[in-house]
DNA sequence: TTGTAATGTTGACATCGTAAACATTGTTGG
DNA sequence: CCAACAATGTTTACGATGTCAACATTACAA
């Protein structure tokens, strides 16, 4: 029987899709692999023809948020083309509030036992990924190249450097995300007159 | 028949105690209540007599790690008994290193999704609770108390900086401990770097 | 056209969380 | 002392899940 529906054609990128949308709406720990087929309308062990496990489709998800969280940091940037230390700024505050706004993409983008499995066969699926910590890191030699340590003092170390920014960032992201910060105000003014306080940069 | 063992007495901290180590050991995915109820020598339904379901021993051994946490902070502390400046930085130090050492635990103390649990049912258990946060809030508390905003342009909102070095720590640790990091040489050291920097403080 | 690879389905199995019914033990009031 | 009862542990069962093997359907290339 002629069956219009058997080949689903492009599954792969549904799957993915409809994987993503799980998770925001249910969840880290309620996503499934059956939840997924069935939301694509294909029977439970159809994914296994595009991944060859639960691990392998969270990571294509991973890579799928990753690269909108680094459309949004190279927004960031974009707004002030000739001040790169509001860059650094901005590109700060969009990190954290692109993670306040999507709690559920820490779980995914910071995940160090899903960091081992992208080995040498995944580097076909890596070869179009974009590095939102690439772009950051970048941005911060961009800064440090020209800023010689005009300060005494101040962090000369290009490591620490990135280190501590990317840190200071990301910390206020989970601490506020997860609710482990409690404030009665508003969180991102907060964040904003930290990063841009004489202290940071 | 007379079964000597069919009474396990105190499985409930026994519960907790394998179930910490099974944590360590498999990480948070592979974590299991049947797992741990083998490791206790018992039927896979005997944690229910002290815990409502997963979650509930999850909390509990939760509970023990944020004890060892806030232990360790407070050795800190104390170490630099009348340099509060030191205090905070030793603390920080502290803080990162722990999570180094011990990755998993931040899986364990920084999930949103459990903190909705902790509500007046559990308020028992949270009486004897230690909290690290609070810890860490203090001690910033004190530190602008005797420190009255000397320098211009630094955080003086007390709730600004204590979102700063809190999250400065707590993203360094977490950078570091799912490798998104990535630096051939020493992480405690560049954290040291960061931390007794003139930058931070 | 025919065979083969790609893609989807069905059925099965082990593991898991959890509930219900039952068994054993410690305790307590008559 | 003993009978009721609460506390604690076991057995059995069920549905959800990840994954594998065997099979079905379709696309495509020799």
């Amino acid at each position: 029987m002629v069956n219009e529906s058997y080949h689903h054609e492009n599954l792969k990128s549904e799957l993915i899709k409809n994987g993503l949308k799980l998770l925001d709406e249910e969840g880290y720990e309620n996503f499934s692999l059956r939840k997924v087929a069935k939301a694509c309308g294909v029977s439970h062990t159809a994914p296994y023809r595009h991944f060859r496990n639960k691990d392998d489709l969270i990571i294509a998800i991973t890579l799928k948020a990753e690269h909108r969280f680094n459309s949004s940091l190279q927004e960031a940037i974009n707004s002030y083309p000739n001040d790169i230390k509001s860059q650094i700024k901005e590109m700060g505050y969009t990190y954290v509030k692109f993670f306040v706004e999507n709690p559920e993409y820490l779980r995914l983008l910071f995940r160090s036992d899903l960091k081992k499995h992208l080995n040498n066969e995944n580097c076909e699926i890596l070869k179009d990924n974009v590095q939102p910590f690439g772009t950051f890191y970048n941005t911060i030699v961009r800064y440090q190249s020209e800023n010689q340590s005009n300060d005494a003092g101040c962090i000369t170390d290009l490591n620490a450097l990135v280190l501590a920014c990317w840190g200071l960032v990301h910390g206020i992201a989970v601490l506020i995300s997860t609710k482990d910060f409690v404030y009665e105000g508003d969180y991102l003014e907060l964040t904003r007159k930290i990063l841009w306080s004489e202290t940071f940069l």
